[in-house]
DNA sequence: GACGATGATTGCCG
DNA sequence: CGGCAATCATCGTC
């Protein structure tokens, strides 16, 4: 994992060899917002090297430790004999136990870069707001088919392909307004009477100079759905 | 910076 | 499997 990362291994090159590695890693998402891929690539090399400098702090501590011990044992030598496999033991239950901590270090950054890793990889950090003119054509068709605001595959194709976004989004989007105007529909009584005035509107122009009543660029025309009607149910209190 | 709006995810149900 | 409900995380506004 750190290997994969970059952020353990040899080091060469002060952090373009691991910037590479990362970038590599991170597969799938190359192809994404510079200025969030350099954030991120920024955000690592910063983990791999607090992490290379503990490491050091701990080897150091190690060797001091050690040494200082070696000293101690050399010192009570002179009034008792030890053997050096005693000394031998002695460090080797030093470099156990600094080699013990050194592997929680290794683990927390490892956390911390696969924490790292899940914000850049997860899609909601990076949730933009539909434009204008897509939610438009959504809210078109919601309110233009509120008795059953459920389009078909093919009508979810169809806006989708209008409004520049995934099935899948428009999807969501249909999930979330359905239970979001159902939560509160007096909250969406204004878009909805905008949104069914307009349609209305549009409906009364195509059908006042043309022979079909559906308009071809309406979004219902592809849907199978009864023409736009006017939802006069909905009124303003 | 608080807060509402909003797109995405998750878990559950029929 | 599609939809609902709850929730998360960010955006946009004040």
């Amino acid at each position: 994992m750190l290997l994969a990362e970059g952020v353990s291994g040899p080091e060469k090159g002060g952090g373009s060899a691991a910037a590479a590695a990362a970038a590599a890693a991170s597969g799938g998402v190359g192809a994404d917002n510079s200025a969030e891929h350099s954030d991120y690539r920024a955000k690592l090399s910063q983990i791999r090297q607090i992490y290379h400098t503990e490491l050091e702090k701990y080897e150091q501590a190690c060797n001091e430790f050690t040494t200082h011990v070696m000293n101690l044992l050399r010192e009570q030598s002179r009034t008792r004999p030890i053997s050096p496999k005693e000394i031998e033991r002695m460090v080797s239950i030093i470099h156990r136990k600094f080699s013990s901590i050194q592997m929680q270090l290794k683990q927390s950054t490892c956390e911390a870069v696969m924490i790292l890793r899940s914000r850049f990889l997860d899609a909601r950090r990076k949730r933009r707001n539909f434009n204008k003119q897509a939610t438009e054509i959504l809210n078109e068709y919601f309110y233009s088919h509120l008795s059953n605001p459920y389009p078909s595959e093919e009508a979810k194709e169809e806006l989708a392909k209008k409004c520049a976004i995934t099935v899948a989004q428009v999807s969501n989007w249909f999930g979330n307004k359905r239970i979001r105007y159902k939560k509160n529909i007096g909250k969406f009584q204004e878009e909805a009477n905008m949104y069914a005035a307009r349609t209305a509107v549009n409906a009364a122009n195509a059908s006042s100079h043309g022979s079909q009543a559906n308009s071809p660029s309406t979004p219902n025309s592809a849907g199978g759905y009864p023409s736009p009607c006017y939802q006069s149910d909905r009124r303003i209190q």
